[in-house]
RNA sequence: GGAGGAAUGGCAGAGUGGUCGAAUGCGGCAGUCUUGAAAACUGUUGAGGGUCACACCUCCGGGGGUUCGAAUCCCUCUUCCUCCGCCA
């Protein structure tokens, strides 16, 4: 949620960046601009009413001391009417500012400068390539086909037990799945993030604390006899970890990494670019989030895209950096850079992660604060990337190290999976 | 599941109807002392709204109520703690 005070100041300067989002913001702004006033306007007016009656009330005290009840008692009768008038007051400030609060919620975040106008995919701007392509046996096989073929992954078993996109895991498919896992999170952790387990369902509130609620009910999957959700990604338990919390300067950075399962619903993809492991309603991945100081948050962020670089490099996966246009740029974030797999048996880049800083656009909603030097509570930032999302790392895996007689484990990785080959 | 107790500022912790936005301690900040630091001492220090700045208003877990007046009394919800029961 944009800070009111930056909208009341810098209206055009706002609509402007988010043309790059090919949002016209001017009618919302200026709606803001409108309750804004009225709310102010009512805050007055309430608070006036208030001190009217906080000042007879102290009168009646005095009286009633010194023995004039009778003076006292007329004095009563005027506050009934001032109190009557503040509860009405009262109500048409709440009705305000909660309509202030819903159109704040519909303004997305306001895209760094360096991010490149646009408006879908096509437009992201590749900044970073690295990695040959490898050239593949004849006959070489997508991962959907790989993994029936070495018994590893079973999409019909997991449509028999959930349904489509929550597939089974078999033997070394399972067991590189896990040394995945614990491979990232010990890169993590050596990168300096600690290590959480966090819940995998959240409330209401977390929802809305990193952005998913409102408006993106439909994504997460709802508990509804007890009004929780599945998670969607890692960032949201562990972002609000920070929830209303006032952190100590001196504890930046805060790095924190974890992996949990994620849930999405995705309602409405379909088609050839969804089969396999390519989109899942359950999946695997670790995630990386800092909390930092605004003036070292895009230093931080750079920090975050060189780790999983670093890590890319160690698979020895072909990958590419693309830093997301307005339009592909997700609602809560100010700059995102998404990294991609190449997957050549599908001929096509498979986004592995996305790494973003939010500014203090989730901080707002969080309430996540610290004290600056001037002892004066300030805003932190937020950060989040994947470091990494399982399923299409897999994917690039199993495409990429197909040989004629198995899959060869990046070497990486076989301290952790204890086997070298599938096959 | 049963029975009790509790929720106050960055933290700890007083405060049972007006003089309480709230004692005290710790922490933070500024200063004195010191070559510097620590210790000690002095001052300062809750959050949000509002204002050019003041004034002023709101906030003592959330919501509602009683009262001229609520951190304080009542109702309700949530959370935590203790004891008992059950249990991976």
């Amino acid at each position: 949620m944009l800070q009111l005070q930056l909208v009341r100041e810098h209206q055009n300067e706002i609509i402007d960046a988010l043309k790059k989002r090919n949002i016209e913001a001017a009618p919302l702004v200026a709606k803001v601009l409108q309750l804004d006033e009225e709310r102010r306007a009512l805050q007055t007016k309430l608070d006036a009413t208030l001190a009217e009656s906080n000042k007879l009330s102290k009168e009646i005290g005095g009286l009633f001391k010194s023995g004039k009840a009778q003076e006292a008692n007329l004095l009563k009768a005027k506050t009934g009417a001032l109190k009557e008038e503040s509860k009405l007051l009262g109500d048409d400030l709440n009705n305000t500012a909660n309509a202030l609060q819903d159109i704040l919620y519909q303004i997305p975040n306001i895209p760094h400068a360096s991010v490149p106008a646009g408006s879908t995919d096509a437009d992201n701007e590749e900044i970073f390539k690295e990695g040959d392509i490898p050239v593949l046996i004849p006959g070489a096989l997508p991962h959907w086909e790989l993994a029936k073929k070495y018994d590893i992954i079973d999409f019909e078993l997991g449509v028999k037990i959930t349904g489509a996109g929550f597939p089974v895991y078999k033997g070394k498919g399972a067991r590189l799945q896990r040394a995945l896992i614990s491979y990232f999170l010990d890169k993590n952790a050596a990168a300096g993030y600690t290590e959480m387990q966090v819940p995998h369902l959240v409330n209401e509130a977390s929802g809305l604390g990193t952005g998913q609620l409102p408006d993106k009910e439909g994504q997460m999957y709802h508990v509804g006899e007890d009004d929780l959700y599945l998670i969607p990604t890692a960032e949201v338990p562990v972002t609000n970890l920070f929830r209303g919390e006032m952190v100590d300067q001196k504890e930046f950075p805060i790095c924190y990494t974890a992996y949990t399962p994620c849930f999405r619903r995705e309602a409405g993809s379909y088609g050839a670019h969804v089969r396999g492991l390519n989109r899942l309603h359950q999946f695997d991945k670790v995630e990386i989030v800092r909390v930092e100081h605004p003036n070292n948050s895009y230093q931080a962020l750079d920090g975050m895209v060189d780790h999983v670089k670093d890590i890319l490099r160690e698979l020895q996966l072909p990958f590419r950096i693309l830093r997301l246009c307005g339009g592909d740029l997700g609602f809560t974030a100010a700059l995102t850079y998404d990294f991609e797999v190449f997957s050549t048996a599908q001929d096509r880049w498979l986004e592995i992660s996305s790494v973003s800083n939010f500014e203090t656009y989730q901080a707002n909603r969080l309430k996540l604060r610290f004290k600056d030097e001037q002892g004066k509570s300030q805003l932190a930032h937020t950060l989040n990337g994947s470091s990494l999302a399982l399923p299409r790392v897999l994917a690039g895996i199993l495409e990429n190290y197909q040989t004629a007689d198995g899959i060869e484990i990046p070497e990486v990785l076989r301290p952790y999976c204890g086997f070298d080959k599938i096959d």
